[in-house]
DNA sequence: ATAATACTTCGTTATATGGCGAAGTATAGG
DNA sequence: CCTATACTTCGCCATATAACGAAGTATTAT
């Protein structure tokens, strides 16, 4: 119960769903996500946490960078749901315009990205 | 993404879930849900509206009693969730009490049962 | 060592949610 | 008609959650 409870929970937040929905293109560093959701580092860091807490994504790390993706199909409570998430959300409007600005952010280096810390 | 907002907040409460799950054995009336949670009328009412409002669960009135029961298979986007959960919580140890609990109640006459508003 | 970067954790605040009882609505029965 | 029953809606309170900035941690660069 706990498990399905934290994967519900951890999906019932808008800013939530985008982030793993902008996972489905790859695993993407916190910066990105930073400046995909437009929420302070904190807030972002917190709703990742939750993701991950629920199983619903893994992280690897690489020096000061730590990247998310969403987690394999091994864990099969949450490879389902995602599934589910990807099916009815691949062509809703936010989520489009997402991926779209997600595009462009690919586009620019790291190293002048991380101006989400810099205001 | 309302939609889908809707029915991830639907499932995010434990009780919303343990409703669900009574549901799969088939339609119930709303006395019976709260003889099962153990929730005060009120807010029991207010459970299965929002499982409604998501689409997750459909009524039927006859006389003065309410029905509840899953909704079909034509709500594509919920009866995918619903299988999910059937999927993952048949077998949890609180929804096996509940089945258990549940059959009791069943046994009970809809004239005895309704002491739920008689204390 | 010191400073900067890329996060995370902590403490606070505003809002959302879950709980209840009281009042309201609809139906059945006397 | 009036009363009882089976809910639902409303108003309130307590707790949970999302947001932020400040402080903390780990890693890289100087």
């Amino acid at each position: 119960m706990l498990d399905v409870l934290n994967i519900t929970k951890a999906m019932s937040d808008e800013n939530r769903i985008r982030a793993l929905m902008m996972l489905t293109g790859g695993e993407l560093c916190v910066c990105q996500i930073i400046e995909m959701l437009g929420l302070a580092p904190s807030t972002v860091s917190k709703h990742m946490s939750i993701l991950r807490q629920a199983g619903l994504v893994k992280t690897r790390k690489e020096g000061r960078w730590i990247y998310y993706r969403l987690a394999d199909s091994k864990a099969l409570k949450a490879s389902e749901i995602l599934r589910w998430l990807d099916k009815h959300l691949k062509n809703d409007k936010r989520i489009l315009d997402d991926v779209k600005q997600l595009r462009q952010i690919q586009k620019i280096s790291k190293d002048e990205l991380c101006h989400c810390y810099k205001s």
